[in-house]
DNA sequence: AGTTGGACCTGACTGC
DNA sequence: TGCAGTCAGGTCCAAC
């Protein structure tokens, strides 16, 4: 599931690949997946004939910077930007298709339809309520020890949770929180608002070290989510994972086996031992 | 304002 | 072999 490495991995290609090209025909080949548009012909119409110049990322959006337009592309749990040939054979979970001037394609492909994405006729991201909304980047300076000191004690969420909302901190989803909660050696339920000043200097220097590695390692390709970036590729990290569906292997630092637990519907991975 | 839980979606897997 | 049930999780929305 693409969370922040995943997306800032496709966004490096995608700058490396398509910056400056035009995109000469757009076709949404499921209406459900611009769904902030009432009509996808709108989306369509704001995208057609612009030139692509920039690709950035906030949270896990990855973002198109057109002349005037905003593309903000949400991947959700099985979204894919991959650049191919105009002539490569067609997924059939392909949702909508860039055609370039230089004759390749960028490809929208997404199995579970969670992801989505909408087109703003505005380049100000503060301005776009889609973005707007998000808490600082982790790997920013803004977010720093001083930050979670003003943030943290309002939250009586359990930390896992407080990881994932992105209206605290944009980016991060199940993969990481259980990883950077590892990292930091934080029981995941440990309440967001009892954290001592070690534990919030120990959790900002955990989630940007795993952040970073991750991204290094071009982003989790999990067991059953299998993440592709641009290229098509798996990524790299799921062999440094050291929790995430990690149930009953040993922990990498204390050998006991680590454990599953139900988190609000989902489920969070975390050594007995080392977590606390 | 913060928090929780349900809904959405599809394919792989499990158990009878 | 077939099929119903379960699980996976990013995001939105309603309700408290």
């Amino acid at each position: 599931m693409p969370e922040l490495p995943e997306a800032e991995t496709i966004r490096r290609q995608l700058e490396t690949e398509i910056l400056g090209r035009g995109i000469t025909a757009v076709t949404v080949h499921r209406r459900s997946q611009v769904r902030r548009h009432a009509d996808p012909q709108e989306f369509v119409g704001l995208v057609t004939g612009r030139r692509i110049g920039a690709v950035g990322r906030r949270g896990k959006a990855v973002i198109l910077t057109l002349d005037g337009v905003t593309v903000v592309v949400h991947l959700g749990m099985t979204g894919q930007l991959v650049v191919t040939p105009g002539n490569a054979p067609e997924d059939v979970h392909t949702r909508i298709t860039f055609e370039l001037d230089d004759g390749r394609q960028l490809r929208f492909i997404d199995q579970r339809t969670f992801g989505d994405a909408a087109a703003y006729a505005e380049t100000v991201w503060q301005r776009i309520p889609d973005l707007a909304k998000y808490g600082p980047e982790p790997l920013s300076p803004a977010f720093n020890i001083d930050y979670l000191r003003r943030v943290l004690p309002r939250r009586g969420t359990r930390i896992q949770m407080a990881l994932m909302d992105q209206k605290l901190v944009a980016g991060i989803g199940k993969i990481y929180a259980d990883e950077i909660t590892h990292a930091a050696g934080l029981h995941p339920e440990r309440r967001a608002n009892t954290l001592t000043e070690t534990e919030m200097r120990r959790l900002v220097r955990a989630t940007k070290r795993i952040l970073r590695l991750a991204i290094g390692n071009g982003g989790t390709s999990a067991a059953d989510e299998k993440y592709v970036d641009a290229y098509g590729r798996y990524g790299g990290f799921q062999l440094l994972l050291r929790t995430y569906q990690r149930t009953g292997e040993p922990c990498l630092r204390c050998g006991r086996p680590i454990q599953r637990m139900p988190m609000d519907g989902r489920s969070a991975h975390f050594c007995p031992r080392c977590q606390r």
